[in-house]
Formats: C-alpha cells, structure tokens, sequence
DNA sequence: GATTGACCTTACCATCATGGGAACCCCCAT
DNA sequence: ATGGGGGTTCCCATGATGGTAAGGTCAATC
C-alpha cells in the first residue's frame, strides 16, 4: 500500500505522514524498488492511532509515550492514565485562560453601547493606565500569570 | 527613553518591541545618534495598549484594527464591539473544542482502574478500529471538524 | 587612559504541527 | 510518445515568542 492509501486509510494526510516518520514518530517504513513508502495494515494501525490521539490533543511527545505504552505488553494502565491525566489538566489551564479573557471582554461587550458614537468602554480598557479596578465585577482572582498569552 | 526603559515601562520585551516595529504593527520610531530606539511616552502608552490587547487574547491583526479605531476620532463604538464579538466568538469555539476533549478524556479516565495490569480503556479508545458509540456518552454532538486539530 | 559592565544593535535559529509548492521521478493507459 | 496520476525530496510559511551570538556605545571606575 502507497502513501496514498495509507492516507485515506487512516484519515493522516500524506504531508503529515512523512513528518511523522521525519521526526521518529514511526518508524522508517519499507521501500519498495521504486523508493516509494510502502505500508502495511499495521503501520495504518498506528496511523489511525496517532490521528486519534491529536484529535484529543495530545501532544506528539505525549503521543510518542502513549505508542511506547500500547506496544508494551507489560504496561500498567495506571501509567496511561497518568498521562491522560496530565493531558486533562492542561486543557482545564487553557480553557480557563479562555474562558478568563471571554468573561472580561463579555464584561466590556456588554457595557459598551455599539452605536455611532465614538466613546466606547472597550477602547477605553485597553487603552487605560490602570485604573482602579471595576466595581461590577470585582477582586475576581483570574489567574493572569502571563502578560503574553500564548492563544 | 530606550528600549529597555520602554520595555519595563509597558510591560512589553524588548524583543517584542522590535517585532511589531518590524511588522509594521507600530510606527519605526525615532533614533538616536547612536541608533538606539528612542520611545516618548506616547508609544509606551501604544505598547501598553498592544499588552492588554494581548493579554485578551486579540491577535496581531486585530489589534491593527483595534489601534486604527483607537487613532479614529470618528469611529463608531459599533465597530470595535463588532470585533471584540468576533474574538469573543472565537474563544468560545477554541473552548468549546478543547472542552470536548476534556470530556472524552474525562470518561476514559474515569474508566480506566489506573493498576497494574495493561487493560486500558483509553490505549483501547485510541487503537480502536472505528468501534460502536460508547452508551454512557451517546450522540453528542462535539463539533469534530478537524481531523487535525490545532491545539 | 584602559577596563568593566550595562545597554543597545542586527541576524539567525527554534518552537509546534501543519500546509503549500516546486522540481523531479515512475508507472500505466491511450 | 504523451498525458495523467501517483510518488519523492527540499524549501518556505504560519504566529508570537524566546534564545543566542557577534558586535557597537556609553558611563563609571581603576
């Protein structure tokens, strides 16, 4: 089987499958005379594998220990969940850093009138000079560790 | 003022300053003899601008327009609402997204005994071969459009 | 006067996972 | 032999940020 098929087999676009075994992800696959990859229902196996795991946002070094894991008949389900675990607990970090920015501009959205009139309290925020904080929505502690989010 | 004062003043590296100059996100501001960068408080004002803009979570891009509404003496506050709700809109979907693979992992883990033994429902989960819907968590509708998502 | 140290400059590389495209090779059918 | 649909490698780009290296500048101290 070509790279082709293996792609649609395992739903891994072809680019990625290249970076994949680029980067040590999978092992380099058979040849074939012609120099093309050639795969083998197994290696669509751990395809559709890798696919699964980064639609649950698991990082490819997160996904590297996951495959490492699955391989190994001796392995304990208790190291699998560790990482799921960590996986979770990074999400819940970023969608709280989300939902932090989606509550404050929710805040603004909602005070400021959205008509032709130039004065408007969104602007107003951003362009401040730290001001005393907001009475509406007071002392909420919103976690901002970093002045420059990664989003 | 250079750079390094400007930097601590707004709260932006000095890195970054460089960067938003060199795209074109804040004027070439004026040199010295020496070529140092010369910052006046009104673009330590700009740049604490561009912080908290950041901070919210807007990209490059979108503070260009926030900044073109900021320098507007005749702007509509429509007009900046109009893209704090599509940043808005925005955050919810990345939340959205990243919550629903909060919640996939959630179940697994919760599945998972997490021992000694190799059984585990998430490696099972991940090297399944397109398996029936789990009953617990029937026909949700979580929004997979993305067979690679971006996280 | 010379050295030191803090500051500034540009330029390049790395991140993370992915897409795009060029230039070229291979195979099969018309 | 021509065309088309595969495949290959290599380079570049993304977005926003950090790191580092090699060098110029300045003020103070020895």
């Amino acid at each position: 089987m070509n790279i082709g098929q293996a792609s649609k087999a395992s739903g891994v676009t072809q680019k990625m499958i290249r970076y994949y075994e680029s980067i040590g992800l999978i092992k380099d696959v058979e040849r074939s005379e012609n120099g093309y990859r050639t795969y083998a229902p197994n290696d669509i196996h751990t395809l559709a594998f890798i696919r699964r795991a980064r639609h649950l946002g698991f990082s490819i070094e997160q996904i590297q220990a996951l495959m490492a894991l699955w391989r190994d008949e001796a392995r304990s389900s208790a190291e699998v969940k560790a990482i799921a675990k960590i996986h979770i607990a990074e999400l819940q970090a970023k969608i709280e850093e989300l939902a932090a920015m989606q509550r404050t501009l929710e805040h603004l959205v909602a005070c400021c009138a959205g008509d032709d009139r130039p004065d408007c309290p969104i602007i107003d925020d951003l362009s401040a000079k730290a001001e005393a904080p907001a009475k509406a929505t007071p002392a909420r502690s919103n976690g901002r560790h970093r002045a420059q989010p990664r989003v």
